[in-house]
DNA sequence: TATGAATGAGTCTTCATTCAT
DNA sequence: CATGAATGAAGACTCATTCAT
C-alpha cells in the first residue's frame, strides 16, 4: 500500500508486532523482506486462480476465470491496495534490480500460462486458428492490471465491472 | 521514476542543479512540488494528444490517435519512466490525499474526453448505438496504461505493439 | 515575546511588513535589530517613568511611581510579552555579548537611578539615615521584575497586585 | 543556559556525548527533552529544599531556608545558567504549552509550600494573624527570582546578597 | 534604498541497520 | 533466536545572509 520506499521498518513492526531485530534475525535487509513478500502474494495469486482454471473445463471458461475472479476482489477488500505485481513493477527502478527481476518473472510466467490456455484452444478448435495467443495475452493482463489501477485510483467498483465486460467479450471473440 | 517517496530532495537538487534552498522558495514543500510535476506532465502529454486529435477527421481516426502516439513513445525515450498518471496512482496512498486527488481528476477528464469522441461517433452513425461510450473509454484507458506497465517492467517493445494491436481492433470495431 | 533565538528574519517580515532585504539594508545584522529593538523598548520605559517620577514631589512618591504604574500595564496589554530587559538578560548568555551588555547596562542604570532617588530622600530626612540605598534599589527591581515574570507566567493579575502591594510596604518603611 | 530555541539538538550531543538517534530513541522530541530536562531540575531543587526545611525547627527559620539556600548556590557555580523555571517561564510562549504548563505548576506549588509554612506560623503565633501568606509567599518568590536574575546579567555575587538581606528583614517581620 | 530570489549551513527528525545482552 | 537500545547517514525543511536588479 505505501509501496517500498515508503515502508518503514517501523511501518513493518507497527503492522506485525515483530521487533526489528526479529526481522533482522530473520531477513538480510529491506529488500530481502520486499521479496519474500511479493513472491508470498504472488504464490496466493496462482494458487487462487489455478485451482479455479482447473475447476473450469473449456478453455474459454478458464479465461473467463479471470474476469470472474477479479470482480469479486475488490468486493472482498482483497484487492485495495492495488495489484502487487504492478505496484511493484511501477517503483520497479534499477535501484532494486532484484525486486524488478521478480516482477519480470511474475508477469511473463503469467502471460506464458495464459498464452497455453489459448493455444490449446486453439489446437482443440474451440478458438480461431488466426488468433495470436502472445497478443491476447498480453491483451487479457494490461485490461486486468489498467482495471486495477483505475478502481484504486477512482474508488469505483463500477469502473472495475465495466473493463472486465469488455475483456469478457474479447475472450468470447476469440 | 523514483516515486514521491523515493525521490528525495537531494536527487532534486542532483538532477537540476537547483539548490534546496531555491526549490523551497518557490514550493512550499515536496508534496507541492511533486503536484506541479504531474500537472506539468499530464498537460504536455493532454496538448500532444489534442492537437494530434484535432488533426483528424472521423471518430475513429480521432480515437487511433491514442495508440498511435504510444507506439512512438516508447521509441523516443519518452515513456520510459513509465505513465505519469499510473504511477502517481499506485503510490497515491491516503498518505498524499492531493497527488491522489490530482491523479483521479487526471484520469477522469481523460475517460470523459475519449467517451465524448465515442458519443459523436455514435450521433453520427459512425459507431453502433449499443456501444456503451464510458465502458470502451474505460477500456481503451486500461489497456493503454496495462501496456505502458509492461512494456517498462520488461522492456520489450514488442508487447506495447501487440496490445496496440488488439487496441486498434478494438476501436475498429465499435 | 518569542526572545532572541525563536525570533526568525521572517517572524519579522510577517510582523512589520518590510521585507528582509529593507531590514538588512538598515541593520547589519539579526543581533543589530535586537539591539535596536532593545534599546527602543528600554528608551520607551525610561520616558514614561521619568515623566511620571519628575511629576511626583517627595521621594517616596517618586518610589511609589513603580508600583503605580507596573499595575497599569498589564491591564493595558502592555507587559504581556514580559519584561523586555528581563527577557534579554536570560537569554544573554555568552553567545551575544552586545545583547548581554546592554541588558547589564539597562540593569545598573535603573539601580543607580532608584539609589539616587533614596540617597535624596534619605538627605532630606524623608528616609532613615540606615538605609541601604543599593540594597533597597535592588529589591525593588527584583520584585518587579519578579512579578513581571510570575504575572506573565500564570496570566493572573492579582499575583502582580499582591506582590506590588509588599512592595509598596517596603518603600513605605524606608 | 542557552534556551530552549537556542539549544540544538547537536548542542545536546556535543555535552553529553549521546549520539542523535539514541536521544531520540529515548524522547519523542525536543519538547519532550526540554520537559524531562525541567523537571529532573526541579526535582533536584525541591529535594535541596525540603530537606534543609525539615531540619529547620521553626516556621521562620523554615522560611529562611531559601535566603540561606541561595546565598551558596551562587559560589558553588551552582545556578549560573540562571534558575531553570524562570528561564523555562520566559520562553514559555504559547508555541510551547507544553513547556509553560510545567512551568507554571512549578511556581503555583512553590508559591503554595510557602504559603502553607506561613499559615502554620500564624496558627502558632510565630507569625501575625493579619500576615496575607499568599502576598507573603509571591513576594519571597518574586524576589528571589528577580535576585537570581539579577546577578546571573551582572555577574555580580553582592548583588544578590543585598537583596537577600531585604528578604530576610522581610521574613523576620511576619 | 528596496526588492525578493538564491544560498548553503544548519534545523529537527527518521531511516535502515547493528550488536551486546 | 529475540530483544531493543544505539548508530550515524540521510530525510525534509528553515535559517540568516547576500546580491543582481
Amino acid at each position: 500500500m505505501k509501496g517500498y520506499a515508503g515502508t518503514s521498518m517501523q511501518d513493518m513492526t507497527d503492522a506485525t508486532g515483530l521487533t526489528k531485530g526479529s526481522i533482522y534475525g530473520n531477513f538480510k535487509n529491506k529488500d530481502d523482506v520486499a521479496l519474500a513478500v511479493f513472491e508470498y502474494n504472488r504464490a496466493k495469486m496462482v494458487a487462487l486462480f489455478s485451482t479455479e482454471i482447473s475447476k473450469r473445463k473449456t478453455n474459454a471458461e478458464k479465461l473467463l476465470a479471470y474476469p470472474d475472479l477479479y470482480e469479486n476482489f475488490f468486493s472482498k477488500n482483497f484487492l485495495q491496495g492495488g495489484c502487487p505485481i504492478m505496484n511493484t513493477a511501477i517503483e520497479a527502478d534499477d535501484t532494486h534490480p532484484k525486486l524488478k527481476m521478480a516482477a519480470q518473472r511474475a508477469i511473463l510466467e503469467w502471460k506464458d500460462s495464459i498464452a497455453y490456455i489459448i493455444e490449446r484452444g486453439k489446437e482443440s478448435n474451440e478458438f480461431k486458428k488466426t488468433t495470436n495467443s502472445e497478443e491476447i495475452a498480453l491483451s487479457i493482463i494490461s485490461m486486468i492490471e489498467g482495471a486495477v489501477m483505475i478502481t484504486k485510483l477512482t474508488g469505483k467498483i463500477d469502473s472495475l465491472k465495466l473493463i472486465l465486460h469488455t475483456l469478457k467479450k474479447l475472450i468470447n471473440d476469440l
